[in-house]
DNA sequence: CGCATATGAGACCGAATCGGTCCTGTATAG
DNA sequence: CTATACAGGACCGATTCGGTCTCATATGCG
């Protein structure tokens, strides 16, 4: 139930891109204010780049920006980028692999969970983590 | 982000048992209702019993029971059985084990999007499960 | 009483995943 | 031409996960 650490450490990163969106960043510079290891940070940019979420500029005085606006990359993003799909369940990302598939009593309704808590993620943006609680007031709602 | 196979398992289980919360099941007849194997069943049925959602019967005729009510369980109680407790990132279940704890600036804010999941898991029952779409529709109202 | 049944507790193991590192190639600035 | 910095991917140790097994204990029934 818990997310990867990498996928996490993801969302530290972007967000910390997002404090400034027009600069470019390097792994390396990255994860030097980050406290990560720079092999690790240098992976994590590539995914994320390869997502689409960031803009790679190669060569000298290259790096990193962010690919839309911090109101555009949700976490959902972030984390699709990293760990792949999310989804709490195995049948609602690689259908036919469960065994009990066909008589899963309950399949239908865990879908709907699913995709709420999906939603939830996709309804966050890097703006509204940067952003002090006030910005998470729409998330709130989800707990009425 | 997925949750185990296990805890996924234990959810079909203990919504089984829900269609008819007064009979006493074993886990071998469970099990082959189900189309899981055995010892897993069994398993599952010990840490579902530790944790106060199943009342065990030993002896001949034995077997468990629920508990509490089918309402009255929800799919953040079978998976805090299972798993352990639920949470998307380390700092919400184990403080002090992320190094960049001191640092993140996106801690709180995960935080309030972690709780939001964890709510909506605590708020679908056993029984929401076994019912028709309609009895999820609290939980379509996170979409909006 | 004695046996069959059923759970309780926990050790155990192979396989898969995860976190993290490293190496090689390529593109660009200066 | 050289230093910088990303792209891609191989690689590995450690951990977790899924699953099985064994032994002990408690109860119902003949
Ligand atoms: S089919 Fe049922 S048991 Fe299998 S992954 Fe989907 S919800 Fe879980
Ligand atoms: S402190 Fe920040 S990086 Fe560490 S687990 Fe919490 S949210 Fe993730």
């Amino acid at each position: 139930m818990r997310l990867s650490k990498l996928a996490d450490y993801a969302t530290v990163l972007m967000c910390r891109m997002a404090a400034r969106p027009e600069l470019t960043y390097s792994a390396s510079q990255l994860a030097g204010e980050a406290g990560l290891p720079p092999p690790t940070v240098a992976k994590l940019m590539k995914l994320l780049a390869r997502a689409g979420l960031l803009t790679s500029l190669r060569g000298g005085r290259g790096g990193y920006l962010l690919a839309r606006g911090p109101e555009a990359i949700s976490l959902a993003d972030v984390i699709r980028a990293v760990d792949g799909p999310p989804g709490l369940i195995e049948c609602s990302i690689h259908p036919g692999r469960c065994s009990l598939e066909g008589g899963c009593g309950i399949r239908a309704n865990w879908g709907v969970v699913n995709a709420a808590v999906i939603q939830a993620l996709r309804d966050v943006s890097l703006e509204q983590m940067n952003g002090g609680p006030a910005a998470m007031a729409g998330l709130r709602r989800l707990r009425d």
